[in-house]
RNA sequence: GCGCCCGUAGCUCAGACGGAUAGAGCAUCGGCCUUCUAAGCCGAGGGUCGCAGGUUCGAUUCCUGCCGGGCGCGCCA
């Protein structure tokens, strides 16, 4: 509907350009919004405004102007210019009851648009690192992810959704010590766990499964493991400097194959943790991308080629580093250290790249809000190996912080470690983290309260809105028990009975809907649905409380059926868009 | 010190592109179940939009400077 206005007032100014106007106006000038308060109609729009300047006229003068140039349309009952010059739409009485009708023929499909136009975006989220179970703060990255790219589908977006494992560098070799030494103990080798080893029980599991899979074939003396090694930090020594140590000990004793079996099982059992954990959260990938391939297969060396062709490359202090300051970054970041190895940062651009070389028009990256300085390093290097920096775009996500009525609670009060993804969704259920996630902007710190979450009572919103849905599955219910059924075509074509200001109400936010689509993607911004749905449960509620909708006037009857039956339709669109069931019972 | 984010009702937060009287939930107070699920509805109170300037016909929104809070500024990943 406000589409169609817009159409309108484009068609008016176009047909005073040449004589009041003197230039047609820049494009985004003729916009459309929704009253605040019905008295000044159902839209309105600030052009006259807007022109009025470049015109040489008072605002009023060029509104009615513009109001006089109005084609005529079946839709618009009148419009008027009021205020300090807008122009204000009054719909006719069955042109907002037309929604129903389209709810009904698309079904699913109502909301999407083809705004995206199928250009091909990717979005990376998660992308955590595969040392250990996901926490709390990853399940906000998959909910908003998730949902961010359920989102740009709906508009039209050819949308890959990826996970980045990082899978190479010293924290994988920390994992494969501190597995190696679980399964030791687990032999029944007997000594002090490093302080800087990972701790978590998940660790002797993947132990125990391999003392299983494969005895005692890796099992060495502790005596031969801890001679002659730096102190440990309880010790007085450096924690990192002691497992460096242990890590170099323990590839001498087992050997890089030996080694190697240890990381592979231990990442595998990880990432299938992982995988299962988002899975069941409603949260799936199109592909797992390895950051250890991109050094097998020559990713990295063929971007620090391309940065070297271009000159942007130079040595100092025996290390090979990037000039990122030629590109908008504060400093000069290192590719390759003194000791030959190359940094997280050169596999990060050549990721990117690879990115590009996949055809992505847009890179979607959805980060912790702790890895902001990192945004204009990637977006240097792209730019210096000739693709645009301004196809990264990353959204920040604030923290989450853990509520129990009142009480920070960050932490497993079993385990006493931080509260696990797992945890957190046996706790409140899938359907309420994945609605509690997304509930804020991306850049808010988060709140989230257990019992909140947990509360089956009006203080939960998810619950509200899955209400609205079960209550309109209710009354077919009800309608069936009563021996009647609903009557789609004579519903649809007496639209025009519902005039009642609780069916206007309903009309109106079921209207919004394809415009609140829009918006939360290109604001990548989910909770603006999440707000939405809330809007149009309360004026369901409102409007189940006020009137009965089985009624013995079929043609009523059946017309209340198809509005109440459209909003349960958009409900269980926005709410698939959450990855949030909508139930027919509660 | 530099950079990014935040500051709106007692609490938690919406307010895209500058527009008309700044909204919602929770909390508080008062009403509504012989009628399709009361996990619901209706009503009331509650605000110098952090502060100070600037741009504008018009600023919660844009710009500048302060104040307060979070995070980041490694040859870590």
């Amino acid at each position: 509907m406000k589409q169609e206005i817009e159409q309108l007032l484009s068609a008016a100014v176009t047909r005073l350009t040449g004589t009041l106007l003197p230039t047609p106006p820049a494009a985004g000038t003729i916009v459309v919004e929704r009253t605040r308060d019905s008295a000044n109609g159902d839209f309105a729009s600030n052009v006259a405004m807007r022109l009025a300047k470049g015109a040489g006229l008072p605002p009023r003068t060029l509104a009615q102007a513009i109001v006089d140039a109005l084609p005529a349309s079946p839709q618009v009952l009148r419009c008027e210019v009021a205020g300090a010059g807008f122009i204000n739409f009054y719909l006719a009485g069955d042109a907002q009851a037309q929604v129903v009708r389209q709810v009904h023929e698309l079904g699913d499909a109502f909301g999407r648009n083809a705004s995206g136009a199928e250009r091909k975006v990717i979005v990376e989220f998660v992308s955590s690192n595969p040392t250990g179970p996901l926490h709390v703060g990853h399940g906000r990255h998959g909910a908003f992810g998730a949902s961010v790219a359920n989102l740009l589908a709906a508009n039209g977006w050819l949308v890959h959704r990826e996970y980045y494992i990082n899978d190479a560098g010293r924290q994988m070799d920390i994992l494969a010590a501190s597995i190696w030494l679980r399964y030791l103990e687990a032999c029944g080798e007997r000594f002090t766990f490093p302080a800087n080893g990972y701790k978590g029980d998940y660790i002797r599991d993947i132990a125990a499964n391999l003392l299983q899979r494969d005895g005692d074939t890796l099992q060495r003396p502790e005596g031969e493991l801890f001679g002659n090694l730096p102190p440990d930090e309880p010790e007085g020594g450096d924690k990192d400097e002691y497992i460096d140590a242990l890590i170099v000990r323990a590839r001498s004793l087992i050997g890089e194959a030996g080694f190697r079996t240890v990381l592979d099982l231990g990442l595998a059992a990880i990432l299938a943790d992982i995988e299962q954990d988002l899975g069941e959260f409603g949260v799936t990938f199109d592909r797992w991308y390895s950051e250890r391939s991109l050094a097998d297969n020559g990713a990295i060396d063929r971007a620090l080629h391309k940065l070297a062709q271009h000159d942007h490359v130079y040595e100092k202090d025996g290390a090979l580093w990037f000039r990122a300051t030629a590109f908008g970054d504060d400093k000069d970041r290192v590719v390759v250290r003194d000791n030959g190895v190359k940094t997280y940062f050169a596999s990060d651009i050549a990721y990117h790249l690879d990115k590009r070389e996949r055809g992505f028009d847009l890179l979607l990256d959805i980060l912790g809000s702790d890895h902001h300085g990192y945004v204009a390093r990637v977006r240097a290097g792209l730019d210096a190996m000739g693709e645009p920096g301004s196809s990264l775009e990353a959204l920040l996500v604030q923290f989450v912080t853990l509520y129990r009525g009142g009480e920070k609670a960050q932490m497993s009060t079993r385990s006493g470690e931080f509260i696990t993804l797992r945890e957190l969704r046996n706790e409140v259920g899938n359907d309420a983290c994945r609605f509690f996630y997304v509930m804020r902007g991306n850049d808010q710190h988060l709140d989230f309260d257990l019992e909140l979450a947990k509360s089956r009572s009006n203080d939960n919103p998810v619950y509200y809105i899955q209400y609205a849905h079960a209550r309109v599955a209710s009354v077919l219910r009800q309608l069936e028990s009563r021996g009647l059924a609903f009557d789609g075509a004579q519903g649809l074509d007496n639209l025009a009975l519902l005039t009642t200001s609780h069916e206007a109400a309903v009309l109106t936010a079921l209207d919004r809907y394809p415009e609140i689509i829009r918006l939360a993607a290109d604001n990548r911004a989910p909770h603006a649905l999440v707000h939405y749905l809330r809007e149009l449960a309360n004026s369901f509620h409102t409007y189940y409380n006020a009137e009965q909708f089985i009624v013995d006037d079929a043609a009523l009857r059946n017309a209340r059926l198809a509005l109440v039956l459209a909003v349960r339709q958009v409900i269980r669109n926005g709410l698939t868009l959450l990855g949030v069931s909508a139930p027919d019972t509660m």
